[in-house]
DNA sequence: ATCTTATATCGCAAATATACGATGAATATG
DNA sequence: CATATTCATCGTATATTTGCGATATAAGAT
């Protein structure tokens, strides 16, 4: 009973909140850092790079993927990722709809 | 052993994480947009309109306040909370500079 | 002093996330 | 064909998150 309560809300809301939550750890911001540095598709250089084991990396590749920050394909017998650079338009919009806009209006604080 | 290796990475990468783990739920989301709307603090109106109990709010606010997003402070028995317009800022800049200047130079996809 | 109201905190249960090693699948290379 | 390389997935252990009810706290009202 009573988990999960996550439907409850607005899709505007659960949209912004999955794509916050795919960045919600600092391995995922390294990776997205060095897919929009490089441009060109990375594999398993990020391996190399990030401290964490092989399958752990891949494990967020997917989660990633499946939020639609990156997009990859399979090159033989490498994986190719980019950044999704769409998505993140759409994040920006929406959070600027959300606070950024609304900042200007209400600059003085209150607490 | 080897759980929780998020101190290895850079501290903006932390930071930005941080930031996104306190967006990663669309009740937190909700209540930073009301807090943004209504600017003036709010304190139990918050309960009334998300559909989750006072204590889970409860606990969510203090989520929010923790990760600096927002600040609180007691009026007698009632708490009144408002957002910290300079968190937002500060986030704005690291994403931008980590992710929105790049986008600029390399808006060709590749996968 | 007692009661009400508003909120925070504690304790618990269930779900999810994080991480790894082992294994599997698919393509290259010898 | 055998083997190596690259990556995804499975199974598993542990940690963290989410949620609630119960309880504590603190100020205001009666």
């Amino acid at each position: 009973m009573a988990f999960h309560k996550k439907e409850e809300f607005t899709q505007k809301e659960q949209d912004l909140a999955a794509f916050a939550k795919a960045m919600s750890h600092p391995a995922r911001i390294s990776i997205l850092k060095m897919l929009a540095q490089r441009n060109e598709c990375i594999c398993g250089e990020i391996v190399d790079v990030l401290p964490l084991a092989q399958s752990t990396v891949s494990q967020h590749l997917k989660e990633l993927k499946n939020a639609g920050l990156i997009s990859g394909t399979v090159e033989g017998p490498r994986s190719c990722y980019c950044i999704n650079w769409k998505a993140f338009e759409k994040f920006n919009s929406e959070f600027n709809t959300l606070f950024n806009n609304l900042k200007i209006k209400n600059e003085k604080a209150c607490c």
